[in-house]
DNA sequence: AGCACGCCGACT
DNA sequence: GTCGGCGTGCTC
């Protein structure tokens, strides 16, 4: 006689552990991936039983038995749990938490996954002869009945009734007791999915889209495939053809993207191609069309789901292929709590489903080319499609050479004129708000720093304000130096300022600013999109959020007024970011008939990034970046994690990772580095310091156990001390 | 994370 | 005399 068995139960507390429990007093014992309802201190939680063990660690007198089983069967079948402890694992964050990121709010809370439709049938016996027997002493039972009879055995929902009878329930007790009505409760199924309509006609595809098409074809089991292709070379009809066939086999795609806002098009195209209604998983659905799409996607229902990063987690009955768009962008990556790359993870889960990936980008990222390259992946090229646009011509500004005091060189200046001239739009694309970037007094070279945190304050002249772009803090303007009281200057260019300099420089022309500043009001950034693209500004000026997603059919010239911030920037990619927005930009510019043209402004004219990025685009830029990286980092940069702290007070984030570098190297003849002092200046946001600690190894393996052994250090710290860590691991050592 | 316990300052 | 501040510890 084997004793109960013990239930191993996730719950979302910042806990790397599973919590045991003995199951309920009676009924049955709950699936592994089934919820359950637990006591848990003097709460009461839903938690997910992961497992099923014959021994726990804790006596068994000590533990709690489950109070109640939510699903009688698995809500998450192997496949999906895999994943979520894959990812608790590979994050190093705490199990419970992934489950609670990976389940729909109302699934989290412990409602049911499908809404219960309860309702009153007529009984089988009663018929017209009740309906007289009940006749003037009962009418509002016998009006009921009516209702009920003409509805026919499937009788009325509660809520119909509510609705055409409000009082219908007396009435509706007196008919169950004399036996001519019955209750019922049900599943309450989703609709029907929307009728197919017919599908719009397949376009020929190229030869190289045909040869992609083949070779995820051929494809029967996991395999990674990166779809290198411009804007316009035709990634999507790819896609189309891939998703019909897996559709046709009756089994589900999942597509991922960026930002579901920025691809309506793209939805837009599936829907008139494949002749299907995708279910749409974003942030901006209500809890319950989040419920309802996840159903459905669990149930096999819907056979495409298109969604943003967090639709990694949806549960698929029959997943056939994963796509993931935009491959290189960083949204796919969430930057908080549980800092997961959606991408990497749904690379993991078709590996895991054996089925294929296919990763599509005009800027691929140096890790997925990394693959290619090692033929863990497959490189499948998509020529730019012959009789489009032709690609744009890149030209360099040299700003040692050419001044560029207010933003505006005089090359710069005179191409708008000419493409002003020529009925052409023209951007500006400057990755820096506010009017100037620095405040310096002309005498004594003081810069306005924040008093906050140690960022320079940047000058918002419209506002009359310093503001930190670090911490949020802002003051009233400076009107003399603060140290020395002599006069202050604005040095150098942001946006403001830029579009001051344009608005003097071409007195006749709109200029349209769009960054977070000028669309901070609500409805206000569609405005400035539509007056941008129906063309009623001649020049726009713009941040990062301008650089994707839109098209300006009169835009024949973009300049990057500021191109040499990702030059030398410490982060490892912020050559390759700068690579990826200005081809984004520079696919933006030209029109029929038109070529567009690219002006960079640069004081680094020789650097070789530009040669390259000149001669040979994007590929070019990249190869170069990677040679480069081969040769002086790989193979320890494929292997990278970086361990981040963040404290109230300066001293616990830096105690915390101190110890964890003393664990660090104390584990170093294990292939663990660590990279970088822990004393570099530490960067204070939202009140709190934050530090990072990098470190870097050959064999994921040993970065890995390096991590464990970590956590529980991690998790021992006392509470009070406030210190929040989270680890990032980037990213090669996947697959 | 939440939640309770526990010990020290200003108040219905 | 208590209410409540947050430091400490624990959660099967």
């Amino acid at each position: 006689l084997t004793s109960e068995p013990i239930l191993k139960v996730a719950i979302a507390v910042p806990l790397s552990r599973l919590f045991d429990y003995l199951p309920p007093k009676d009924g049955p014992l709950p699936a592994v991936g089934a919820r359950v309802r637990v006591a848990f201190g003097k709460r009461r939680l839903t938690g997910l039983v992961l497992g099923l063990a014959e021994e726990s660690d804790i006596e068994r007198a000590r533990l709690k038995r489950c109070e109640a089983v939510l699903d009688d069967a698995a809500l998450i079948d192997d496949e999906l749990l895999w994943l979520l402890r894959f990812t608790s694992e590979y994050y190093h964050h705490p199990i419970g938490e992934v489950v609670a990121t990976a389940l729909p709010a109302l699934l989290r809370q412990g409602q049911a996954v499908y809404p219960v439709r309860e309702g009153l049938a007529p009984a089988v016996s009663s018929g017209a002869a009740d309906l007289a027997a009940l006749g003037r002493r009962a009418p509002q039972q016998a009006a009921l009945l009516e209702l009920l009879l003409d509805a026919g055995d499937a009788g009325v929902d509660a809520a119909t009734l509510d609705e055409v009878r409000p009082n219908w329930r007396r009435a509706g007790t007196e008919l169950i007791r004399k036996g001519l009505a019955v209750r019922f409760e049900a599943r309450a199924d989703d609709p029907e999915p929307v009728v197919a309509w017919e599908p719009a006609p397949a376009p020929v595809l190229s030869e190289a889209q045909q040869a992609a098409v083949a070779a995820v074809r051929a494809c029967e089991v996991y395999g990674a495939f990166l779809l290198d292709g411009v804007t316009g070379s035709g990634k999507t009809e790819v896609y189309l053809r891939l998703i019909a066939d897996v559709i046709a086999a009756g089994r589900q795609v999942l597509v991922l993207v960026p930002e579901i806002g920025l691809t309506p098009q793209l939805v837009g195209r599936f829907r008139a191609r494949l002749g299907i209604e995708p279910a749409l998983m974003h942030s901006a659905l209500t809890d319950h069309e989040r419920l309802s799409a996840w159903r459905r996607a669990r149930a096999g229902e819907t056979p495409l789901i298109v969604g943003t990063r967090s639709a990694v987690f949806t549960p698929l009955a029959a997943p056939g292929l994963i796509v993931v768009d935009e491959e290189h962008d960083p949204s796919f990556k969430q930057q908080e709590g549980l800092r997961y790359s959606a991408r990497d993870l749904a690379i993991a889960r078709a590996n895991r489903a054996g089925v294929p990936v296919v990763l599509g980008s005009a800027t691929p990222t140096l890790e997925m080319q990394k693959h290619c390259l090692d033929d863990n992946y497959t490189h499948l090229v998509l020529p730019e499609r012959a009789g489009g646009a032709e690609a744009p011509v890149l030209s360099i500004v040299d700003t040692s050479r050419f001044t560029a005091d207010e933003g505006l060189s005089e090359p710069v200046r005179a191409a708008i004129e000419r493409q002003l001239a020529d009925g052409g739009q023209v951007l500006l694309f400057l990755n820096r708000r506010g009017f100037a970037p620095t405040l310096i007094c002309t005498a004594c070279g003081h810069v306005a720093g924040c008093r906050r945190c140690d960022a320079r304050l940047t000058v918002h002249a419209a506002a009359s304000e310093l503001r930190c772009h670090h911490c949020g803090a802002s003051r009233l303007l400076d009107t003399a130096c603060e140290e020395c009281g002599s006069s202050v200057r604005p040095l150098g260019a942001g946006t403001e300022r830029l579009e001051d300099t344009l608005a003097r420089a071409f007195p006749g022309q709109s200029v349209m600013r769009i960054d977070s500043d000028s669309t901070a009001r609500k409805g206000a950034m569609d405005e400035a999109l539509a007056a941008a693209t129906a063309g009623t500004a001649d020049i726009l000026v713009g941040t990062q959020m301008l650089s994707k997603g839109h098209h300006f059919p009169r835009l024949t010239l973009v300049a990057v007024v500021n191109a040499d911030q990702g030059l030398f920037g410490t982060d490892f990619r912020s050559d390759e970011r700068l690579a990826q927005s200005i081809v984004q930009v520079a696919g933006r510019a030209g029109r029929e008939q038109k070529r567009g043209e690219v002006l960079i402004q640069t004081a680094f004219p020789n650097h070789p990034f530009w040669r390259r990025l000149i001669g040979d685009g994007y590929a070019g830029v990249s190869a170069e970046a990677l040679a480069e990286r081969a040769a002086t980092q790989w193979p320890p940069y494929s292997r990278l994690a970086l361990l981040r702290a963040s404290a109230h007070q300066r001293a616990d984030a830096h105690a915390f990772l101190v110890a964890a570098r003393r664990h660090a190297e104390r584990a170093g003849g294990r292939d663990v580095r660590v990279l970088g002092p822990v004393d570099a200046p530490m960067a204070r946001k939202a009140g709190r310091h934050r530090a990072r600690l990098l470190l870097q190894s050959g064999q994921r393996q040993a970065l890995h156990a390096l991590l464990r052994e970590l956590r529980p250090l991690l998790e021992g710290l006392p509470a009070a001390r406030k210190v929040r860590w989270s680890v990032d691991v980037d990213p090669l050592d996947l697959y």
